[in-house]
DNA sequence: TGTACATCAGTGAACGCGCGTTCACTGATGTAC
DNA sequence: TGTACATCAGTGAACGCGCGTTCACTGATGTAC
């Protein structure tokens, strides 16, 4: 039954689930107390390990974190991948909704690993610099879509590569904000995307008409 | 000349002295490496003075930055109180750039401090508190303030509430970001709040008409 | 298949660095008479 | 005005805690013959 000869499997596989367990442990206590406050020997016992067990697998807690955010980045190449033609016209109310969601989907199902990730730039430039990398496709890719609002003779508030920078801290921090939120009295996912959506598109002034076009009644808006 | 009885003015002016000595270095050591990395040695040698010098005027870092803080809260109220009555219509462009270039200029005239809030913030649930408690009362104020859209007739993307916390984040964030481009690269003062304002009041797609009103020409929008 | 040795994942006590905090001391300022 | 003592702001060396990191050790797995 076992096959003895460079089968090394025993081994390999005790320390792929230890160095699992480390990060699922990881992400568990960074959720708990954040990421600066996480000691390495929290995150151990969290895993049920040694203290020492620790650097078998990862340098330090930097690299740790590095780790979990290549995961991600991983999975995201992914997700990008089963749709690559994805409608890039923001004119359209359904592509925005599209982005919106994505990015949504990013900083909360992550959560907590783009909090430790926030909180790491905070204190280490490259970290910083980590999550610019992170950010800045995106924002590109926003500045992109950007170009179809132009292109149908709208004024855009501002030069597109500045809109979509800001359209992004909007999402990202409010998305942050929605999850540090308690759940039961926060708005539900859709209508959190849903404000957000409309307040790209059309701000709190912009889809439905003004009462200037019914030039009947008098001058007075308010009832 | 000197006023012998009762004068203990000297001891009193020179411990004025190096505790504003100390919040002035503080400033200066949180901008160059953070909140978080700042050592209590880094403030006091910045401020000239000795390591022990520190606990005579705060108790640690953090009541130090409570100070701080406290002298923005200060300044804040003076500058609400030269204009309580700012307009309150948020149908008007000029009554929400007003608002914007307040919150700005909070978020970047005290950069400094305001970044090490955010970051004592993640570390220490007292400061996410005392966040909130600084934050909460400006998305009330701008959720008072978007009754008035929706009293003129138009759809708010969701409730007044959750709105003004996402414009607050927009807010808060951009400028945040805006802070740490370097100068040459960023947009003016100006630009960067008339695109927050832009983006606020009328979102990417509001206020120019749409190429639809004009019923003539095909379908096709573009050129 | 069996034996002797090598390697490896994991252990946990101990080490030591960094840094916050203390404290005995100094010189100047204030007070009492 | 002068003298003796008390108080205070500030000093900086030393202390000690917390926590990251190391390392000698264990038991299991792999390899050689």
């Amino acid at each position: 039954m076992a096959v003895t000869r460079q089968e090394g499997g025993v081994r390999k596989a005790r320390a792929a689930q230890t160095e699992a367990a480390l990060k699922e442990a990881a992400v568990r206590v960074f959720a708990r107390v954040g990421y600066l406050n996480a000691k390495i020997t929290d995150i151990t016992a969290e895993a049920g390990r040694s203290a020492g067990s620790f650097y078998s697998h990862f340098a330090d807690k930097e690299q740790l974190l590095e780790a979990l955010l290549q995961d991600i980045l991983d999975e995201g190449d992914r997700n990008v991948a089963e749709d690559p033609a994805h409608d890039p016209d923001f004119t359209s109310r359904a592509a925005v909704r599209w982005h919106v969601a994505g990015a949504w989907a990013v900083s909360t199902t992550h959560g907590p690993v783009m909090t430790a990730l926030r909180q790491a730039a905070m204190v280490d430039p490259r970290f910083a610099r980590r999550l610019w990398d992170l950010m800045d496709p995106m924002a590109a890719d926003l500045a992109g879509h950007l170009d179809y609002v132009s292109a149908a003779g709208r004024a855009l508030p501002g030069p597109p590569q500045d809109v979509a920078r800001a359209i992004m801290a909007l999402i990202t921090e409010y998305a942050a904000i929605w999850v540090s939120q308690p759940p039961e009295t926060r708005l539900p996912l859709d209508a959190a995307i849903d404000l957000v959506t409309d307040l790209i598109r059309t701000g709190i002034t912009g889809p439905t008409p003004w009462p200037a076009p019914r030039p009947s009644r008098d001058g007075n808006p308010f009832g």
